[in-house]
DNA sequence: GATCAAACCAAGCACTTGCTTTGTATCATA
DNA sequence: TATGATACAAAGCAAGTGCTTGGTTTGATC
């Protein structure tokens, strides 16, 4: 964390076979401090710093700061995108994809060394607009996999006021989506797991997150 | 609401427009610039520019530039505090109340010149804890607007799986307000008003979000 | 008409920022 | 052994950054 400095011995830190690639060593680390300070917070030296090297050496594998930030957040949705299909390959009935839906968001949300979608949310203003173009196009395809089963559920008459499927379109599927996860996304604000010792784990809140907007059938 | 304490701060009425006014017009043309660049990237030449000043008198005025942010959020919270306090004022049922609500708080996130909230729900990172604290206590005012008609919604079964009144306690009612404050405040991330014509307006907006969270008893 | 405070300007200071340039130790390959 | 690529360090530059300081204008008051 301090500013180590050695100016005489050039030892390359290549024994760590975590971080032998020291590209996605500076990835992991602007997650971490872009999570906690924001991005425009963090400088170049913070970055540096935390995997022990000199302000000017990042931008030999990034060409500016702006490509650190996008390579966090397409590393986060990516990551995403796997563990969702993942734990949505394991759960057969809609409700058991809906708790998975939900108990993997909060894990890409909130999980230790899991920071990069956190920073996409917090921080997405800070990115250029070419590239927040390309960040969108995986996006979509992530939020593909919501409405999905969100429009199952919502024909199924498990998740709104309606339960009616003939009456309502697209646009309340869409608007189901936004709603949900934008509750479960805006947890970032607030939910803090190693603070309080008493504080919900995410087992906890995934499920009173499920039992809240999906309606009771029966169990 | 009217703080009578501390005989040495100076009186912020609006008795005297010049001075208040200034003081005003820098708090409004910041929010505007927090919203849209984010409090970092806005410098306070920036905001000087954007009433007609130079880049240091903003100091006459603040301290420094994290106090501008601070009065920002507190302008905000003021107002958000008693614009929804009026609009209750009008609601006699629960659903009415729940739904006045809704629409209130769409009104301060998204309504011109109403950039406070959005730059709080933004940019609280940015405030150093001690401010931070400031804040939280008039937030947590706020918040139990919201939570005492929540109570009420979810005892009434209009509100989340369970119409069980007596097996949920104050942890649901929390957590209740959490999730429905957080999709209608994770609104500013997405929801744009002037930029798409074909874009719902805020009335629809929370017609479709009462609709989605509330239970229809019968109409 | 002198005084005085409020509200600002003009100029700059001390420092930080992202980023560049040059050099160099290491290692693989020819 | 020579050579090129890799992966940095070292040093610094140019452009900003928040903020300060001293002076100026303005309008009210005595």
């Amino acid at each position: 964390m301090t500013d180590h400095k050695s100016p005489q011995s050039p030892k390359l830190l290549l024994d760590n076979p975590d971080e032998v690639n020291r590209r996605q060593a500076l990835i992991r680390a602007s997650a971490r401090l872009f999570r906690e300070k924001g991005y425009d917070a963090t400088t170049v030296r913070d970055i540096a710093a935390a995997v022990g090297m000199r302000s000017g050496s990042p931008f030999y594998h990034f060409k500016n700061k702006q490509e650190i930030l996008k390579a966090v957040m397409e590393e986060g949705l990516h990551q995403g995108f796997e563990r969702t299909v993942a734990a949505l390959a394991e759960a057969t009935t809609v409700q058991a994809r809906f708790r998975a839906l939900v108990r993997t968001q909060y894990g890409i949300l909130h999980d230790e060394g899991s920071e990069f979608i956190a920073v996409l949310l917090y921080d997405w203003r800070s990115l250029p607009h070419e590239y927040m173009q390309e960040i969108n196009r995986v996006k979509d395809r992530y939020d593909a996999l919501w409405q999905e089963t969100l429009r199952d559920m919502l024909q199924a008459g498990l998740l709104g006021a309606h339960a009616d499927p003939e009456q309502e379109g697209a646009s309340d599927e869409k608007m189901a989506r936004l709603m949900v996860m934008g509750a479960i996304n805006f947890t970032v604000t607030w939910y803090k797991q190693k603070t309080q010792p008493e504080q919900m784990d995410l087992d906890a809140l995934a499920d009173a997150t499920v039992r809240f907007f999906m309606r009771s059938t029966k169990i």
